[in-house]
DNA sequence: AATCAATGGACCATTTATGGACCATATGAC
DNA sequence: GTCATATGGTCCATAAATGGTCCATTGATT
């Protein structure tokens, strides 16, 4: 009895000129409302609109909406209740409770212990070419220093984030970026000069250099060796600074 | 600030009646499109317009535009199922917030590898009597689901968390977390009946047993061992399912 | 002339969407 | 308590959408 819902191709075609935007189906609709979840549009407990509303939001029959909102269902992202309606349930991480603030220079050297060596074994397994290039470029970069600390502190950055890229695991990749994150952050770096004298930081790019070529040789032990000694010497020279 | 891409109509119509200017070849189209995914017009697990409107969009036959697409999907841009549609199956490193859209259940299981065993060394190490107790605590609950796989693996993750705990390390705390909500929310886990055993679940609680009293025992060696032995054989029971 | 890519059309098989109906539960008004 | 309303859950038959395939034709290049 409303308006009718533009099902033909030639309607279609006559009225949008630029209709290659998108369709309506389940799959997109699952993923503008995850998207609203995600973004706080609905919050944790909210209920969303009714099936029948979302229909008419969407421009689609109400199993479809159906179908999405069981997508969302099984990705943990909603819960439904009959007689009730559907609820958000992912909890929104707001609590970015800076955890670079909470974080010690000796907790952060413990969570770099315990990824990064494995990373590396990861990193062996899975980068191809173009990440032994990125990762010789960063080498290069971090070994022109010429003892600044500084420098050598941003380059050390780039190199092991170069590891965490070599792994191809979009969930290792997205850890190591807020560790790296929080190590740039970390108000503690005051000491830097300290621990990083021209010596240590050549035995660094010593360390640094005999990673790459264990991952280029595709060596996973020699790599996961080699990591787990530069960390635990970057450990050992933090707590040497101090007692 | 990217979308440099419209052609005027007034460009296009003086640039137009030059013969050799826009032609359309399945080449150009592959590479169009090519161009749209990577740079995320299309995200990852999108559906692309169907091919009749790509068609109609490049003012090109059907038959061509699926010449290209058999060229993206040879180039595994693309995925295409029939009656379904044509996917996007490239993970652009564009900034992506759901994490656990873009994980599979190998690569979680790989992180938790590298993770986990030396969490447990930093559990060791940290956990005090509350902890123990916590733990003890989930160690019961999860020892009690009776089989149920929907129930144990709640558990699972409620003990997980409690090892992440005992380390006392707040970046390591909020890693862990990330892990877990991946974890929780990847929608692979349909397959989790076909997993989870009763027999697997039992195997699973002896080494959780196994693990909580390394722990209490403040053995170091045997904690990382029995959790990098339990993940193994949560990878190798993941892949041993569908080959 | 031969070749090759593109065209346009048709048909197929599978998957999804639609629209309607009815049921069961929850909530609030009375 | 009773009732009306709103909401999700389920089922069904039909229609539409979508990729897969084949084919005769066309146009350009070789």
């Amino acid at each position: 009895m409303n308006r009718p819902r533009l099902h033909t191709a030639e309607s279609l075609a006559e009225v949008e000129p630029r209709p290659a935007a998108r369709s309506v189906n389940s799959a997109t609709i699952a993923s503008e409302l995850r998207r609203e979840i995600i973004d706080g549009v609905y919050a944790y407990r909210d209920r969303l609109p009714p099936e029948r509303l979302l229909a008419e939001r969407f421009g689609a029959a109400r199993g479809t909406v159906r179908a999405a909102l069981a997508r969302l269902e099984e990705t943990k992202l909603l819960t439904r209740e009959p007689g009730r309606g559907a609820f958000v349930r992912y909890r929104g991480h707001a609590e970015q409770d800076d955890i670079a603030e909470l974080t010690s220079p000796l907790e952060l050297i413990d969570v770099r212990i315990a990824v990064e060596p494995d990373m590396a074994r990861l990193a062996v397994r899975h980068a191809n070419a173009q990440d032994l290039r990125r990762m010789s470029d960063a080498l290069e970069r971090v070994e022109d220093c010429n003892g600044d600390a500084e420098v050598f502190s941003r380059g050390d950055e780039a190199f092991h984030m170069c590891l965490a890229e070599c792994t191809r695991n979009p969930l290792m990749l997205w850890l190591y970026r807020h560790i790296n994150e929080v190590r740039h952050r970390t108000q503690w770096n005051i000491r830097k000069d300290k621990i990083l004298t021209p010596q240590a930081i050549e035995g660094y790019n010593r360390q640094h250099r005999d990673l790459y070529n264990a991952i280029v040789a595709r060596d996973a032990e020699a790599a996961t060796q080699i990591l787990n000694d530069h960390l635990k010497q970057a450990r050992a020279d933090l707590l040497g600074v101090h007692p």
